[in-house]
DNA sequence: CAACTTATCAATAGTTCTATTGAATAACAA
DNA sequence: TTGTTATTCAATAGAACTATTGATAAGTTG
């Protein structure tokens, strides 16, 4: 035992895990895959990168054991391996929130002025009450792909033309892709100026589902 | 909003969080550190590099705000910045098990033969039971920064010397760093040896410190 | 103050990582 | 088969990271 060789070859192999957290592309790419399972092209749009660039980065993530990847007909689909994949990418991403203030600051930067939230204990003690519509402002693709049950798809584009939709008497809640999404901010701004109340949910679909399936604490055994 | 800029920025700050991750050196010393706080020369000396090298790892990590620094006197201590950090690394440790075979083999390499285990929730019982006895088989500082409530410190080293200490007839649950340390593992080989009883808990202190401790899924409110 | 311990800084060579380009491959349809 | 679309591969130049060395700084002790 003790073999400092076999010891150092763990830890490289852990690092793979690590590195394929390092670059702020695979970040970007992970925060869309978050959302729905989407093909290298859309990938690349989406993050404004090249194709080729893109697919490096996928097969790095793909590597690290983090994405799944199907190929349809002639295109490939990359998809977050497990619940656990997601969480860590989340957990990581708070962490930075809570430790490092430049993640704050350009949260902010990007975001632009905060609006009223509603957390999520309060939205479930509210949606039993049935008081209050949830809004997905997000694109319909990643409605179909996973929402809020009882949410309805109304992307922030159509927001003012469908605004009859909505019930003028109801509290409206917002939510998009997460925390660091503008759509919901941008909503709740709009919805407000058309003189509606609204709120926007805290974190966004992923952190939603993850704490709806969640059986808290499962840690590996070994 | 939507700022390309801004976004970018935003990804580039969390990847420095990640990017704390991607160096085997790194992670080793989180290992240490995950047991107790040190200085930069016990880590140097623990991990066999420089100190100079130690050092800007250490830097590195406490950029990233994983760790926490204090001088005392000549020395200065580094120490996990929180639960939520050590939480983080632990996450990222059990990712790699479960999604790269590689950690999976390096470990079993290191390890050597597996030996009979027994689960958290198990040994609560049979610690309220009172019919079983825990040794902390870490080296004696270690166990003194925080151990297993009721356990009795016996270093690997001294287990042979001192076996008369352990009760011939009850059964000996042994546990050390986590799941890659391999004091546990050669422990219970040497106790059953010796004739006794023993299993190894599975996981070690932290993992136990943090499944004591945890509010079970407290999501960052954003 | 001088000697000593511990930790950090600064410069650098070697390595690894990233983005880009253009070519190659896979699946499909005409 | 040929053409088309979507993806990956291979080579490469430039950027970032790592370990090493020697010098510097902070704090303690005699």
């Amino acid at each position: 035992m003790g073999s400092r060789q076999a010891k150092h070859a763990l830890f490289e192999a852990i690092a793979m895990m690590g590195k394929a957290f390092s670059s702020p592309r695979r970040l970007e790419l992970l925060d869309l895959l978050a959302q729905a399972p989407r093909s290298v092209e859309e990938l690349a749009r989406a993050s404004e990168q090249s194709t080729a660039n893109t697919s490096q980065h996928l097969r790095a993530l793909h590597a690290a054991g983090l994405l799944t990847r199907t190929r349809e007909g002639t295109r490939v689909v990359y998809a977050f391996a497990g619940e656990d994949a997601l969480g860590l990418w989340l957990s990581l991403r708070d962490a930075s929130v809570a430790h490092l203030g430049e993640v704050e600051r350009a949260a902010r930067e990007y975001l632009g002025e905060e609006v009223e939230t509603i957390g999520r204990a309060e939205l479930l003690e509210r949606l039993r009450e049935g008081d209050v519509v949830v809004v997905d402002v997000r694109p319909e693709e990643e409605f179909a792909a996973g929402h809020i049950e009882g949410a309805r798809s109304i992307p922030l584009e159509e927001l003012e033309r469908r605004l009859a939709e909505l019930p003028p008497d109801q509290e409206i809640v917002a939510y998009c892709r997460g925390p660091f999404c503008a759509y919901a901010h941008e909503a709740v701004r709009r919805l407000s100026a058309a003189g509606r109340i609204a709120r926007r949910l805290q974190g966004g679909w992923p952190e939603w589902h993850l704490a709806s399936t969640a059986d808290p604490q499962r840690r590996e055994e070994r």
